[in-house]
DNA sequence: TCCTGACATCAAAAAGTTTTCACATGTTGC
DNA sequence: GCAACATGTGAAAACTTTTTGATGTCAGGA
């Protein structure tokens, strides 16, 4: 976190999802440049380095695929595909021209940020990448974020599949408060018509439940905090 | 798969692990090299290549953390630690001197070979690391190893943890028989003093639900086969 | 201080998952 | 073909996890 930002390369050619992008990232830490075609994303690779680049598949010109291919020739940096909703092979081609990850289109651009920050928390410390911590610690628990396990001391701790998501959406934004409505979306519950409101309930018992696994004392928390009027926040040691 | 075997090297200074390791391990496909501490290994590792070394932390001598430390500072050969139940200090620094997992003693040897194929899947292909499939084929199916996402041409289809531990398994060792009491094994339920052959019922009916989830035609199973005595087989295309 | 809205938490209900059991079916060796 | 055994699978049972609804508590503003 004491490190420079990460620099982070967009390609794609639709100039609104390339400002959307870049907007959120930015605002999430990173640094950020665009460009809206291989040629263009050549250019800049020639006189910048960069942490990660975010390819979209479809694009008119070179596409995704064979940039990936042909900048694995050239370079390590981490790849995350852009792929649309569908076209699986383009996925499977994209993992094997040498594409670190994938995401499918349409995405929410948090989900974007949480897969950039594990590709970066896994990237050898190469010049200039961030090497964000695999543990977070918090006073005698441990949470491994790769592996999604909680240790307390010596003794893991069974997280249930919905608390690992929650930990993970937490750790990619330690000491940033998040929503009741953001949680429940990453939690992939869809937004269905049910009484407004309830849904958010249940993210309050996950996070009750959660308390009593890492909180020294739930009564109090320490950790995984309240920030009344805006949702919950974790801050790790 | 067609790539040469993974050359791997095992630095423990207790005799009987490094020989059931090595014999393990060799079983599996790997090349194996073995050292008794931090200076053999050095010496080792100054005349040949490896893929990916596995370290003790406990050793006299140079502990493995300060090999761990002292290795990133030269090379990036992927490196594993095997860490003593309760010393979760070390696995911490471990990580943060550089190694790419750990696994906490006592373990299956078959988690091992899980975790050595899940580090050199996402080793960007170094010299002569086996750069195993991310995704598996089977016909219309795919298999995400890494997310644990299985998808039937563009539809995500939801495992539950189970099947999802199963899948995770059968794709570290495609084209090999599990036995049921394998299977049983690494799903993690313990060994408890219930009816023999009780647990394994429990396996079949697994595998029943897997079949309907990944083949064309359940009946007649073509890419999770029953290996009559033996147990079942996953063979990807 | 009292009210109000936001949050915490319990217990019950609902939903989902896994195991067991029983029986059907298939396979092998004689 | 038959016996003996291995495997397949539906359905009930057992269990776990998640959501809901009710109720209590707390913080901050009037």
């Amino acid at each position: 976190m004491s490190d420079p930002d990460p620099h982070l390369l967009i390609v794609d050619d639709d100039e609104r999802i390339r400002d959307l992008l870049a907007r959120f990232l930015k605002r999430q830490g990173f640094l950020v440049s665009t460009a809206r075609d291989a040629a263009h994303a050549r250019r800049l690779l020639a006189g910048l380095e960069f942490d990660l680049i975010v390819l979209d598949v479809m694009m008119p010109g070179e596409d995704g695929i064979t940039l990936t291919e042909r900048l694995r020739g050239e370079i390590r940096t981490p790849i995350l595909l852009l792929t649309a909703r569908g076209e699986t092979e383009d996925r499977i081609r994209g993992l094997e021209a040498g594409a670190d990850d994938y995401l499918v289109k349409p995405f929410e651009p948090r989900e974007l940020s949480l897969r950039i920050n594990a590709i970066l928390r896994r990237v050898p410390d190469m010049p200039a990448a961030r090497n964000l911590p695999k543990v977070l610690h918090l006073g005698a628990v441990r949470y491994d974020i790769d592996r999604g396990e909680l240790w307390s001391g010596d003794t893991p701790v069974r997280l249930t599949a919905t608390e690992v998501q929650l930990m993970r959406v937490f750790s990619a934004h330690p000491g940033e408060p998040l929503s009741r409505q953001q949680l429940v979306e990453e939690l992939g519950r869809g937004a269905s018509g049910d009484q407004p409101g309830a849904q958010e309930r249940a993210v309050d018992v996950q996070i009750t439940r959660l308390r009593r696994k890492i909180e020294a004392d739930p009564k109090q928390p320490r950790y995984l905090q309240t920030i009344r009027g805006a949702g919950y926040m974790l801050s790790p040691d």
